[in-house]
DNA sequence: CTCAGTGCAAAAGCTTTGCATAATA
DNA sequence: TATTATGCAAAGCTTTTGCACTGAG
């Protein structure tokens, strides 16, 4: 089994992808939507900034920022909210999927599970709503904090 | 059947709690504390300054953020993310509850439902993890805005 | 060659903090 | 009366915006 996509890879993918946009594909756009890829969705503005950086010095960080709200509009990036405190970013999984944080240790569990659909079916209030999106996040727990809490 | 509840509810009650947590009980602190009840939860830090200071025309923003702190540590108000700009704050509710949000009209609803039970239950990850919070927010279109979309 | 995208600096939110004063226990 | 909480002002973050310059198409 592969795990084949239907999001853009390579670099001439992505190239594509912009253009299809109408948009130019610049290196920092590249570099950018790479280091989110590579950061499995757990990296604020200013770390990405920081990891950019390390590759392209001169990039600012107004760049990010702006490249941030344009992947989000492509659709090729998604905005979640583990604390109170920043916004991390990740690209766009084709399967829903969901987090634990555990309160302990920070540690963040990804999970896949249809919570849309279960809503849709078992909820009054969701039966006439048309979910497109759904964020969840769990805290709590996990088992290696609660055997040191022992 | 009485909606009775574990929380604090009258001036008396609220005056208690605080004491007990070895807090005083400010007007300032009660009239935050009523305000978040009546606001139904989807008031963010700004527009609980601009309510109470309808009544308390002194009161300084930066009391309102100290006291949105310190009513989150005592348990009594939860904060939650309604959209990427603000933080919003609601009395905590007793049962699990959740919002879906219609990208068209802006509308919340709230419904309730045991999700992290269920997560516990089905998903692998989440077996080994104590769960002691869940905030859930699915966006969508409600039926109205799909109507008018037609 | 054109215009979208960038870097830089400045501005604009939202939230926190220091300090003197007021109010509660 | 002894602190805790408040108001005010200033500082701190994160994010956005204006503008001249650069580089992709």
């Amino acid at each position: 089994m592969h795990g084949i996509s239907n999001k853009p890879v390579s670099n001439k993918d992505i190239r594509r992808a912009f253009n299809r946009a109408g948009l130019r594909a610049t290196n920092q756009r590249a570099l950018i939507l790479d280091i989110i890829r590579k950061g499995k969705g757990h990296l604020d503005a200013d770390e990405i900034y920081r990891r950019a950086r390390e590759k392209e010095p001169r990039l600012s960080l107004s760049t990010v920022y702006r490249n941030l709200q344009t992947l989000k509009k492509m659709g090729l990036v998604e905005e979640v909210h583990f604390d109170e405190e920043h916004h991390h970013y990740e690209v766009k999984p084709s399967t829903e999927h969901h987090h634990l944080v555990c309160l302990g240790c920070g540690r963040v569990i990804e999970f896949e599970y249809p919570l849309s659909r279960l809503v849709k079916r078992n909820v009054t209030e969701a039966k006439n709503f048309d979910i497109t999106g759904s964020e969840v996040r769990m805290t709590g727990y996990c088992n290696r904090c609660r055997q040191e809490e022992n």
